[in-house]
DNA sequence: CGTGGAGTTGAGTAACTTCAAGGATCGTGG
DNA sequence: CCACGATCCTTGAAGTTACTCAACTCCACG
């Protein structure tokens, strides 16, 4: 990807929506394109935080493992979407894992970089605030939902989510357009690989989703809505 | 509060702690005191979010609140924290009603105010951009913990942030010194009252901790980071 | 002195997890 | 092209945690 490419790839993205021309060069020429290959990693968690990222294309998930060896998805990024920002400027390590579940670009910033680049635009930083503003209020909803929802509600919510992020219509419903296993549903919502099985199929003998290994397809994505939201 | 002390009080606050003075005479001088009484609302959920306060002192939670009477308390916030900053910049309702459990003293500015000092000091919204990153830290960090860790545990968890936030140590332990119930403590760590009670009960056994009524004093707070940390 | 908020404690139970074992699907290398 | 290993998925049965329901006590405050 070229100069001029970045330029328009980025100022379609919400961060980037409010600079103007000349900002939006300025942000491009600091970055430094870079290719994730499905089961790669753009950072380890435990890192050290010298970058931030910018997904271009792909998708990735952000995994957070306990020393005892459990493990939560924190979210799922996809164009648009930044990662490694929340320990970049406070300097302390990367709090996840992220690992492209699709091959991908990605543009990095140095931290001190990106840093410069928010000084010089304040406009790029009230549009980074807009949006942890959204990431915390998003990380509370499911906090809540967490403590509060049974798991189909749970798992429910978190098909949605990935309908959200990347749904994508297709004839009979709407197909989720990267690999998901069941581990990773179970990583999202809250309970064990076999539980969202259970669920799934459940779901499935009444033609509400669809799928096999690694892929998944809501029949009556309605369905799923009343699930999510019923008492 | 007249505004020399607003500013000696703001600029020791690691949100405006790299402010040079004329910038905190800026800040300072766009924003409107207002004193809460214990039990008041500063902002309610679901209210339009036309301000971002900074609590001088006392202490608030804020509480969330599902449409079927589900609670949790999202978060505590003493001397320095800003409360109402996640939506009041995205223009969407507060997500959650901050009730002082304390009286005290908050700083208000307007949303467009706010917004304004942000572009006008890009210094300020680096700080905030740090002080929301950390925000998400702790919340995944909550999401970790309430998915993948039992009760117990959780509770330990939930009193060591009370401790971390505002604990005081006084002879023979240390002290939470503002009122707190069960249900508090269990709308923080994702339980009920009953549980919460059980588990101090049998704590006050060991002679771990010791309080009644609203009222809590870590004995042996050694202990109570034994159990959030066993595995 | 009475009322309501806060806390305690017991018994029963539901919802999930854990443990277990087998089946399906993918990719890879012979 | 087929065999094999690795991953992913399914389903059953047993076990457990912590929730729910319920009754009772204690205090603070008007």
């Amino acid at each position: 990807m070229d100069i001029l490419e970045i330029e328009s790839t980025i100022q379609r993205f919400a961060i980037f929506a409010q600079l103007d021309r000349q900002a939006i060069a300025d942000v491009a020429r600091s970055s430094k394109p870079r290719c994730i290959l499905r089961g790669q990693a753009a950072f380890d968690q435990g890192e050290q935080a010298n970058a931030i990222f910018l997904v271009l294309n792909g998708r990735f998930k952000a995994i957070q493992m306990d020393p005892d060896g459990s493990q939560i998805v924190t979210r799922l990024a996809g164009a648009g979407d930044l990662i490694g920002h929340l320990s970049a400027f406070n300097e302390t390590p990367y709090p996840v894992t992220a690992v492209a579940i699709l091959d991908g670009e990605i543009l990095a910033w140095g931290r001190r970089t990106f840093v410069d680049l928010l000084l010089r635009h304040p406009q790029l930083s009230l549009a980074l605030i807009r949006y942890m503003g959204l990431s915390i209020e998003e990380a509370h909803k499911r906090l809540h939902e967490a403590t509060n929802e049974h798991v189909e509600r749970r798992i429910a919510h978190a098909i949605l989510r990935l309908v959200r992020q990347g749904g994508r219509p297709v004839e009979g419903g709407i197909e989720i357009p990267f690999p998901i296993t069941r581990q990773d549903i179970g990583l999202m919502s809250g309970t064990t690989l076999q539980t969202v099985s259970r669920t799934l199929s459940a779901w499935q003998k009444n033609g509400i989703v669809d799928g096999g290994r690694q892929h998944l397809v809501l029949r009556d994505p309605h369905a799923i809505v009343a699930i999510a939201e019923e008492q």
